[in-house]
DNA sequence: CGCCCTCTTGACACTCGTCAATATCGGTGG
DNA sequence: CCACCGATATTGACGAGTGTCAAGAGGGCG
């Protein structure tokens, strides 16, 4: 009923001019964002209710407990999606990069903050704007929806792993997880990109950094992976991280 | 107790002595479920698409992995949400009481399993008829996706807990979510009811029963909470609980 | 080239898990 | 009503996995 493809993108949008007074028609996440569910003829509408914006790397453009006024579509970059606790210990709830819809709520303040890891671009949409959105397209509060769902699993199948998974799995999980979903192309040469520090993503883990980079370092030692730079890193048993991240070996 | 399977049975021979003909207008979970969502006048519509069906405590009604054809309501029990490794550790994602919608899911398979910690009933729609709901009612659409936000909200929350706070932190958490959002209406006695068992209770905070069963002893000691029984906790002192919970003190 | 930030590695400590024994609860039947 | 029994919960001793603290290595950029 619901079923979706994110990893479809059309090659068309490959080949559309840029028009700089429509910045949605040739946005690089026009396939497979939210806006997707909008067609082309309505994309001026799209165009003339959302504001780009660029985000520098570091800046946190939602603090969780502010008042809660925008939506956001990032379109280029990557988000690191966190919450506080007030001595400063920091849970990453997740990464968003092209295309993800950031601030669904309906509560009037933030529930999270979200601060750009690598130079990034979005879309804002004001509450008001976006609530005539939904009311003039019904495809787009089902797309919502959707991905409100599919979140929802995400959200599970991260909280097997922080409540239940050991370092190692952790790891293996994140690893494999970043392959299959962030590198929707992914060729022969299992390479992933981490844009995100080893901070970030202990953080993401539920570990400290000392212990991701123990793990990272042991996978290696073990011939599973190497790490052509920090950034980077290339899988070399995929099965065998399969297994490790499902709870097996 | 008599136990009722309507998997395989006709509507009509549903033993409802009372609202035979329109089992929702008399519903416990009518005003705050998703079903609030439908004006009386249409909510024959929506008994007609519904079908009731008692589950028996320890019953596993969703299984993970299993085809996806049915949204289950649930309008009376409690139920626990939960994720499986192989080796049989467990994650409790969350527990459902009356009113909450469960397989909201894009995929075609249950994302996680369902069993009834209490003897409980549910509405069962299958995906097709829902679809139809849907279309015929976007304000249901509308609240299913501010449901999913709030869903979305807490398993944020939740991960937070489970990634990077203290076992004393997670217990008192615990304790005070279900004072906020299991009882409603609660009085000046902060008496908090524990349908599930310890070691669901230490499934859903990542942790061992042990623990679990450690950590109340020493709020206990520590007069903070009594248990008259061990489906029960008092407590006394609400706001060290919440700073605790906070992650203060 | 050199500074600074991030990452890696090691030694040690501590929370929480594991294993085991005992206590308590709740239901059943005499 | 009480005795019995299995299931559930509590408590203790101990150990393992991961966090903490600290030092050193590597990498990027002016």
């Amino acid at each position: 009923m619901f079923k979706v493809d994110n990893m479809h993108r059309p090659r068309s949008i490959l080949l559309l001019p840029q028009h700089e007074h429509d910045p949605c028609s040739s946005c690089a996440a026009r396939g497979y964002s939210v806006c997707s569910a909008i067609d082309d003829k309505d994309l001026g509408r799209l165009a003339a209710t959302a504001i780009v914006r660029d985000i520098a790397k570091g800046e946190t453009f939602i603090e969780e407990g502010d008042s809660a006024s925008d939506f956001f579509n990032v379109t280029r970059g990557t988000v690191k999606l966190y919450k506080l606790l007030p001595d400063g210990r920091q849970q990453v709830t997740g990464f968003a990069g092209a295309g993800h819809f950031l601030g669904l709520a309906v509560s009037n303040t933030y529930a999270f903050s979200a601060e750009a890891i690598e130079p990034t671009r979005v879309c804002r949409f004001s509450r008001p704007k976006l609530r005539e959105l939904l009311h003039d397209f019904p495809a787009l509060e089902e797309r919502l929806l959707q991905t409100a769902c599919n979140e929802l699993v995400a959200a599970q199948e991260q909280m097997l792993l922080l409540g239940r998974k050991t370092a190692r799995e952790r790891v293996a999980s994140f690893l494999v997880n970043r392959l299959e979903t962030a590198m929707p192309c992914a060729g022969p040469t299992d390479s992933v990109a981490l844009p995100m520090t080893r901070s970030e993503i202990a953080d993401y883990l539920g570990l400290t950094i000392e212990t991701v980079s123990r793990t990272f370092s042991r996978f290696k030692a073990e011939k599973r992976i190497t790490t052509p730079s920090n950034a980077e890193v290339v899988i070399l048993d995929r099965p065998w991280l399969s297994g490790v991240a499902a709870g097996l070996q």
